[in-house]
DNA sequence: GTGGTCTAGACCACT
DNA sequence: GTGGTCTAGACCACT
């Protein structure tokens, strides 16, 4: 579930940065649509409102363009920008980290060693 | 400016971590005093019943203790604690950015790439 | 494209309106039917099932009268009227215009400024 | 009442508009706070949903920002730009009534007339 | 009290 | 069934 209630950043962002990953990755193709507000709401377990206002904000970005009563489709110039943005969001994940370590007194190789931990953490988890 | 009062996580915590941080760091030392709830609201340009609430959380969390009617000392076993929290913070934003690679489909290369222009630019900022 | 699947306004009540603004400019006599539901449909890129809504709506109006299984016929009575009707949009656009402007604070100079300024463009558009 | 819930034109956009308005004509002032959420409600007889959609639109396009807890303050530069919005708001009436002339065959003298017409109304209604 | 998020559920136009 | 709008009402953090 990549959606969690307990996380401060609001719903519908986690559920906008779920699509744009989903894009990202192409599980959902430019041209397709995604899935309809309720069956994604249904999915993830969240009110239809929360899935319109995230696919508000989508649509607002460019990614996906609606068409009343027929559905939401990932546009061609949105797909392409996906995955940039979804490698903005690592990067700024990893500064955000770089900067509370130098922030904090913990020093680069440190930072590092941290970094090869998580890195091995996560080759583990996939396999 | 670490506090930002339109980051979703609310203020109370993001002033929890700073001190975390400022204890981590050792800008503030056990046995001393850390700045008093007007000081600190000044400082940081919130109300004094928010960092309240957050010093509340860090006595509870061991991290401080107050002494009524003279202020709020780091305590010890808090400051022994506290680095550990820290680089755990640090990890977490690593293994963050890890995880929405892997889930978008940016292979282990790139997300080392991208981990190496953080670093980088980072350093830049540090000088 | 006179019809705007965006436009608040509902597509049945856009289509009315075009038909509306046909007979009147002449292009649908009295006595001549009007192009029917799915040519119609095709030409505005719309479901038959919306014109026919829209059909419906006019028939009910007056301007046009259905006889079964041969088409729908523009009426004497409601080409006279759809000049009249189509005059009383033309002068409610310009009478919102000049309620805005005047709750605005936008002298009646400036309004008239504007005015003329929509004229020469309309114009030029024309040509 | 300029809010008028029978207006196809969906009521948070015509909550944003007069906003709009009262910021161009001065009756709400850069630095100031406009109304709460839930005083506008009351003040329009709507939803604070339908209020707080209208106000995140506004704030958006720069002419409001909002400080959680406190309220949502106009703008030096959205106040700036408004007046220029409302113009072309303005503009956009009178050119869509020549636009239905233009389309309908009722020629430009015509059209003149009508505007005559409603600006001797709007003056009347004035006084 | 103020803004910010979310749920639940209704009704509309369009396919 | 699909998106789009709206109401009613709850809970949260912050002032």
């Amino acid at each position: 579930m990549t959606i969690d209630p307990n996380n401060p950043t609001p719903l519908f962002r986690q559920i906008g940065d779920y699509v744009r990953k989903a894009v990202a990755s192409g599980r959902y193709r430019p041209g397709e649509a995604i899935p309809s507000l309720r069956t994604m709401a249904l999915e993830l377990h969240v009110n239809p409102n929360t899935v319109k206002r995230a696919y508000e904000d989508l649509e607002r970005s460019g990614l996906i363009q609606g068409k009343a009563g027929v559905g939401m489709f990932v546009t061609l110039a949105g797909a392409r920008e996906a995955k940039a943005e979804v490698e903005g969001m690592v990067y700024d994940c990893f500064m955000e980290g770089l900067r509370i370590a130098q922030g904090s007194g913990i020093d680069g190789g440190r930072a590092r060693e941290l970094f090869e931990r998580a890195w091995a953490e996560d080759a583990r988890r996939v396999g």
